[in-house]
DNA sequence: TTTTGTTGATTGACCAGTCAATAAAAAATA
DNA sequence: TATTTTTTATTGACTGGTCAATCAACAAAA
């Protein structure tokens, strides 16, 4: 077995040790001493590895990101219907993995942030076009173009309130009935059409 | 006209300075001597009405609250249905003054920084409550209990969602289709349970 | 003359980022 | 193989800057 490197080892380490810390903290006013305390190093390997802070928590932010999108690769890839396609998509934003309060926290932070930082700022918008498209890779077989358009935009803010009410604590705390609440806007937007209704969808 | 101290004068400017700062700056990493010197006052008189900063800052809060709250009021009184009331809470949400983005980025950074404060996080339980139930003084009217309660939960989350969206300055960024993707959501969810079919001329 | 309004200067803490130094592993060389 | 050399890994100590909070002092009403 090849020896590797230290280096990736502890850039994850950093990465995780990042997240929890965002977590616990409930913002990105963390220090790089208590992220590399946590991660078991010294403040100045993390300068060594990332640099600048900045560095770090846009690497942090683009970990989060990339594990989204594989757990949405991989939900969309077991769904067979148009239908099924974005319910998958639905249900990994509110998995375990993605709806736990750390996880979130981090998330609502990085919105936030972005506010300042123009990488992040494109992170985000990267996020929200992904979701977008994935949406619509479903919804563009169910509806016409541009009720899919308006459908796939009110899922994707619906999901984002539900996971900024998450954060609190409050409202809706369990995936299941947040799961409930979008899976039935999009019932109820699909069966609009299923019965033929005519709407003009002006934009 | 009676002379008035400059208490009340200067906790006003202060309030209106750390709601601009942190709009512009869209965070709340704001430093005390910046709130002062917008307000144009030294950083100590800042510290004289408010004491900590982090009374300054739930004071803002409050006060975002109470001007929130006020519009809300005069809005439902000017309702005369309880279809009108409940779109006037909506409208409020998205009017003017409430969806500059100068506002909102306020908002979004109580939202993260109410993960540590415990003062802010009661106030959103407020905030978030009040929303409830205002929406519920119409929604109660049209829907059986448990369905408007439902319908609640997903107008907020879906207005909160828009709000972060907006903060991006991506996906939806007007007022108006933000307005009309929630009275649309809000308009499926209530003809699933009309009995006759009546169109209501929606704005 | 007491109360209210106001500030400049200062303090003390905190923290990102740097650096020189050390250790350990790998590679190159003898 | 044994050695020197280079690269990688790692840290403690330090620096420069920032900022919340304090305070003593001064001005102006009341």
């Amino acid at each position: 077995m090849p020896k590797v490197g230290m280096e990736p080892l502890r850039r994850r380490a950093l990465i995780d040790a990042t997240i929890s810390a965002i977590g616990e903290r409930g913002s990105l006013d963390v220090t790089m001493s208590e992220i590399a305390g946590r991660a078991g190093v010294s403040s100045a390997l993390a300068h060594h590895y990332f640099g600048a802070k900045d560095e770090l928590l846009q690497a942090t932010m683009r970990h989060l990101l990339a594990e989204l999108n594989a757990d949405t690769r991989k939900a969309l890839n077991s769904a067979q219907t148009p239908r099924g396609r974005i319910s998958a998509v639905i249900a990994v934003s509110f998995s375990d993995k993605q709806f736990q309060p750390e996880t979130i926290a981090a998330w609502l932070s990085f919105y936030v942030e972005a506010q300042k930082s123009m990488a992040l700022r494109r992170l985000l918008r990267v996020y929200a076009r992904r979701l977008h498209s994935n949406l619509m890779s479903g919804l563009a077989d169910l509806l016409p173009r541009s009720a899919a358009d308006h459908a796939a935009e009110g899922i994707a803010a619906l999901i984002d309130g539900l996971y900024i009410r998450r954060a609190l604590k409050d409202g809706t705390p369990n995936a299941a009935s947040a799961v409930g609440l979008v899976e039935d806007y999009l019932e109820t937007r699909l069966s609009g059409f299923r019965a033929g209704k005519h709407r003009s969808g002006g934009k």
